[in-house]
DNA sequence: GAGGGGTTTGGGAACGTTCTTAAGAACGTT
DNA sequence: AACGTTCTTAAGAACGTTCCCAAACCCCTC
């Protein structure tokens, strides 16, 4: 399975020398250090000396060195995305909006995966200090008086993907789930569903309290039942965890509608229903959240409420490196409002 | 839709100060800074002085800042990650690997999306003489010469995850896709299958010519037809790519099974097959490639090969880690072998 | 009590950059 | 010819850390 072979027989020269500094190049082109840098910074200068800096500095591949320059100024050009799951589909559609707005802005994107662990995010948050980054993008899927304490002591601007309690004074960018979830209801009543069941994940994260809550609501404006055999709980927002859910429901109830409170848990439903034997969307309709690359890829290809990851990360993303040029701009709170993406899974078009 | 509200409203003190730093660690705890720095880094010291240290260190919430500690020691415990697109499956698999191994080893990752443009890709190369990271993982779709030789000037370690042309002295971990399509048509001609379609990328990429290249060698061994209306090429590694290529296949063409060159395509044919009305895997048996989640989340469920993808970034980040701590240590070409995770759309079970 | 070995502590240089300050040059005005 | 103004360049401090080296101290032995 490994092979290995001798380094250095094919080519010589590996090293180009040490990286090359501002004295090196400053030596070569026979002026001061300042002057390199000053040239090199775009400050004011006479043709002839531009010109033999520039000449020094490409002759020696110079490439300013990074620790250095963020020990002097202050600022690292990096941006750190903290997520729960990197394999988690909205937060791949996340993490794919945001290394592009920060790359546009010359930051690069460091990312940290958290788990659902408050105390690791906590970490997290207490580690910034030591200046690695300078801001912090985060989606906390578990929030505690702990973390916020953290995210308000911290020296670094911190944008919160995700609802956060009214009183907390930081940047925030939320999607709206109830409204959410209330399209997918009324779409469903629409279509002469009564019996919609909720496949939600754990209740103790933001956003599966945000969708019981959405769902209740929604259920009760039109006048359906609410009984709690149509609510299920999967251990984690996750396919396999979504399976056994929309197992255990279909053992107890006759659903004639499942929302999942995202599209993991959406996908996991039409596969458990296609596996008992349902047809989707004839005998049961089914809904997902998050609207992401799976819902369009399943079959039936799901129907799902948009929640607006991609637009969240990119103002998200705004927010926070406009935070970091200007550190004493009022407190933003976005809502990106929630639309409906009709698939298969509810009788939209194939 | 942005709603703003003034800030501090709520609560007082936010900002804790600047950052403390071992100066003032040192003067309050009545001690010169280098024995600051020598206790909290686990040097030898007296009882009394470790006491003295900890305690103004943890009372004035001391951390260490990163770029100045990095500028000593030439260190910056960061590591880049560069993939083509971050939304690909197999790269998420990647990432998430990844990030566990690197985290556990001390390190922060870097996540760059390059593109398939392989100037982007040199630039990417370039720019790690800023010395912002201790090493860089990179996946490349395309290799150019340029490419190779930025790789090879290099100052700080690379490690390919992918095929590299055997001259070339980087450390690499490859995939057998040759080994793995032979896995694939054997296991379709097993089923009395012959006429077996190729829905490939573009074939100018690393994965696209090998896997090409392996289609070719397989259905020639196994005597099949090797017509060129079997093969297409999907403009990208996409599910929309795949849908397109798959219709124009099923237009010129009657497969009995058709191989996506990796999992979306797969997926693109499986849908398309759909949408046309043949049955999966009656009429058309489909198999797709990395074996990535959208496989197993896919109705029919997908046959794939499992290029061990989440194995090879395992290996690569193992063996970037090992070169950071041992620059001299001999190049290391590792191939992990394939194997065909059997599933529904080829017959498999349910 | 002086000398010597070993341990513990502190002083200070160095990493590569930016930026403030000041020195020098060029030039026009009185 | 002396002086002020403006522009260009250089010197050197500072960022926070690590680490080499020397100073200080302790304890033991002679």
């Amino acid at each position: 399975m490994a092979e290995t072979m001798k380094s250095g027989s094919t080519h010589e020269p590996k090293k180009p020398g040490p990286q090359s500094n501002l004295q090196l190049v400053a030596a070569k082109a026979g002026v001061s250090v300042s002057s390199v840098s000053r040239v090199l910074n775009g400050g004011s200068a006479s043709e002839e000396l531009a010109r033999k800096v520039r000449d020094a500095a490409a002759e020696l591949g110079y490439v300013p060195h990074a620790s250095a320059r963020s020990m002097r100024t202050g600022r690292t050009d990096q941006i750190t995305l903290a997520v729960a799951d990197v394999g988690n589909p909205v937060y791949v559609q996340m993490m794919r909006t945001v290394t592009g707005i920060v790359a546009k802005a010359g930051y690069r994107l460091v990312v940290s995966s958290t788990g659902s662990d408050p105390q690791a995010q906590i970490d997290l948050v207490t580690s910034l200090n030591r200046g690695y980054a300078d801001g912090l993008l985060m989606s906390p899927l578990r929030i505690t008086e702990d973390l916020i304490e953290a995210m308000r002591s911290s020296r670094l601007p911190i944008v919160v993907i995700g609802t956060l309690p009214a009183d907390v004074a930081l940047d925030n960018v939320r999607a709206d789930s109830a409204t959410g979830i209330g399209l997918a209801v009324e779409h469903l009543v629409a279509q002469g569903r009564r019996r919609i069941a909720l496949v939600n994940g754990p209740v103790d994260t933001v956003p599966g309290s945000a969708r019981l809550a959405g769902y209740l609501a929604a259920v009760e404006r039109f006048g359906l039942p609410t009984s709690s055999e149509l609510q299920v709980t999967a251990t984690a927002f996750t396919y396999r965890a979504g399976r056994k859910a929309t197992a255990a429901l279909l053992g107890q109830a006759s659903p004639d509608a499942i929302i999942g409170a995202n599209d993991l848990l959406g996908v996991a439903a039409l596969k458990e229903l296609a596996a008992a034997g349902a047809r989707v969307p004839d005998d049961v309709a089914v809904v997902g959240m998050d609207d992401t690359d799976a819902a369009e890829l399943a079959t039936p290809s799901l129907t799902s409420v948009d929640l607006g990851s991609a637009k969240r990360a990119k103002a998200a993303a705004k927010l926070l490196i406009r935070r970091i040029a200007e550190p004493d701009a009022p407190v933003s709170r976005i809502v990106i409002p929630p639309a409906l993406s009709v698939r298969e899974s509810t009788g939209g078009p194939a």
